[in-house]
DNA sequence: GGCACCGCTGCCGTTTTTTCAGGAAAAAA
């Protein structure tokens, strides 16, 4: 049994014990020893024949029993009498968002069904709601729920930030590859914000050798198909990865080619053939002439065709080609423009680190100036601020900003919108704050009338600045609020607030859609992180990009405002 | 069950609201 193997029975009997309604820390203790001998570097065959289970952390005597009896015999006792009490399948039911241990139990053992398509068929045929505790609404919730989420399984995509792992994990394998160059291409260099294939480029004297080894590494969970200079495989994370080999002389052809998007280059080949060459992954000819031309980057191959170079976030074939051809491409934010963040969270609510480090930390950033907006009471589980402690943390906000010179802290909240639209806290708070960003939190289930309602009534108050993750989604995890965003776009631009382009993850939200709705309706944005801690600052990259992705110019975010251009625009507010 | 810091131990992520049903589970950062 290798690492993997041991962390999975670890994570399996966590879970089993968590049905079985064991301890909490007890089992929580079962899922961290699994996580770490999943994550160490040494064999765990080697640790245990060397005599040092007991130095991986969260490994201790128990657990180091347990795993040596599965390294001697390949089983343990312990994790067999628990399968037999129930059995693992119930795992995936507990997966379904909306069904929880109790209640995947309470079924499981009333009507014996065990799968995740057993449940679905007892509640299409109305079993459940004859259970004690459980009714008609619950069983439609649960088929719901259960569709929703066999929806989800058939998705492949994965979302960009994991992506982005798995892109720089299959860079790291190729460096001993004996490759002269290697980059990404496809959707992750575009930024997209799922991602289905992982691409990469690269050069090589040896395409064999190059090959092989990309197919032999780690990443590599089964490959699909290899030929020379190319291969195909499914990695383990649930996405696939293509390497392409390609030749130098004509590196920029194949790296439009391998970019993408389909529609670009449907675009692009269209455009191509309207001036009399044809174009395509196997070359540039043109057709009267019948020359073949090689480009060694891409701003050649534009070039030779009349157009702008289209960076590579815009080439989802939304009139870019068009626009290039013009040479009316936007002049698109940078990440070097940015001078703030409005939305991060300090150590008084739920992020990591204290108000002096964060401002040290986004001053390092080179930045301006942020806003400290902490969660606000209303929100408990983030340890949201009641007024008597925002009032103290501006306090202490005002002290630091004595002592800096050149970087200013502005007092801030991001202020629960409640159910019916009305803010968290009284007007005469919020008043006093620099920046106010708005958001939902709850309810995030309303009826699309009631939720944009809601939305509207925040933005009418004269104390909001920003509205803050303005759909809720969740990348591969929750969808939008079902709000309509073109009226919100239209009172955000009328009331002169703000939309947030959330460059959590997770969220990236608004979406590129969004924003580029946002961007043509005259309605500014701010690329704000909501960095719980300080690395995570850095998520500016992926906010960056996604707006860029909207076709966001520099003079449509806010937070590339100066700082004493920022005062002129929260002053002519008032 | 593991671990840190001394013990005959106590902590490990928290708390309130919503929802469906009539007490309990799930969701929010």
């Amino acid at each position: 049994m290798d690492n993997r193997e041991v962390a999975n029975v670890l994570a399996d009997i966590a879970r089993l014990m968590e049905l079985e309604g064991e301890d909490v820390y007890k089992l929580r203790a079962y899922r961290k020893a699994a996580q770490s001998v999943g994550s160490t570097r040494s064999d765990i065959n080697d640790c245990y024949r060397e005599g040092r289970l007991r130095e991986i952390p969260g490994v201790g005597e128990s657990i180091g029993e347990l795993i040596a009896e599965l390294l001697e015999t390949g089983r343990s006792s312990m994790y067999e009498t628990l399968k037999k009490e129930l059995p693992p399948e119930l795992f995936e039911v507990m997966d379904v968002p909306g069904i929880g241990r109790k209640t995947a139990i309470k079924v499981h053992k009333a009507l014996g069904v065990t799968s995740v398509q057993e449940f679905k068929q007892a509640a299409r045929l109305h079993r459940i709601r004859k259970l004690k505790g459980l009714g008609d609404r619950i069983e439609q919730k649960i088929l719901d729920s259960i569709e929703r989420y066999q929806r989800r399984e058939t998705e492949t995509r994965i979302p960009l930030y994991r992506a982005m792992g798995v892109a720089s994990e299959a860079l790291e394998y190729l460096k001993d590859c004996d490759l002269e160059r290697a980059e990404i291409a496809g959707s992750v260099r575009r930024y997209a914000p799922m991602v289905s294939n992982v691409n990469v480029v690269g050069v090589s004297d040896k395409p064999e050798a190059a090959i092989n080894c990309f197919v032999n590494s780690p990443l590599t969970a089964i490959a699909v198909t290899v030929s020379a200079n190319k291969a195909k495989v499914v990695t383990r994370y649930r996405v696939d990865a293509t390497f392409e080999l390609v030749d130098p002389d004509n590196w920029g052809l194949h790296m439009v080619f391998d970019t993408g998007s389909e529609k670009h280059l449907e675009e692009l080949v269209e455009y191509a053939a309207d001036k009399g060459i044809s174009l395509s992954h196997q070359g540039f000819m043109d057709a009267v002439t019948l020359q073949h031309k090689k480009f060694a980057t891409e701003k050649e191959l534009y070039a030779a065709l009349d157009l702008e170079y289209i960076p590579p976030e815009l080439r989802e074939g939304q009139g870019e080609v068009k626009a290039a051809g013009e040479h009316a491409l936007p002049d698109l934010i940078e990440r070097k423009d940015i001078r703030g963040d409005f939305h991060v969270h300090s150590n008084w609510s739920d992020g990591a680190s204290s108000i002096q480090d964060v401002a040290m930390a986004a001053r390092a950033l080179g930045y301006e100036y942020i806003a400290i907006c902490d969660h606000s009471r209303s929100l408990t589980i983030a340890n949201g601020l009641s007024v008597d402690r925002l009032r103290d943390q501006m306090e202490q906000i005002d002290r630091l900003n004595d002592t800096l010179e050149d970087f200013t802290v502005l007092k801030g909240s991001e202020v629960d919108i409640k159910a019916d639209g009305t803010l968290d806290l009284p007007d005469d708070v919020l008043e006093e704050l620099d920046i106010v960003v708005a958001s939902v939190h709850t309810s995030l289930n309303q009826e699309p009338q009631a939720i944009t309602d809601r939305v509207v009534r925040a933005l009418e108050s004269p104390y909001v600045t920003i509205l803050g993750h303005p759909t809720g989604r969740i990348l591969g995890g929750r969808e939008p609020m079902m709000i309509d965003m073109g009226l919100v776009i239209e009172v955000a631009k009328t009331n002169g607030k703000v939309l947030e382009l959330n460059a959590y993850p997770s969220r990236l939200d608004l979406s590129d859609e969004n924003v580029h709705r946002a961007v043509d309706a005259g309605a500014l944005i701010s690329i704000d992180t909501d960095a719980h801690s300080l690395f995570e600052l850095d998520y500016m990259e992926y906010g960056v990009h996604s707006a860029r992705r909207g076709w966001a110019p520099k003079n449509k975010v806010l937070n590339t405002l100066s700082y004493d251009g920022l005062l002129r625009f929260l002053s002519a507010k008032e």
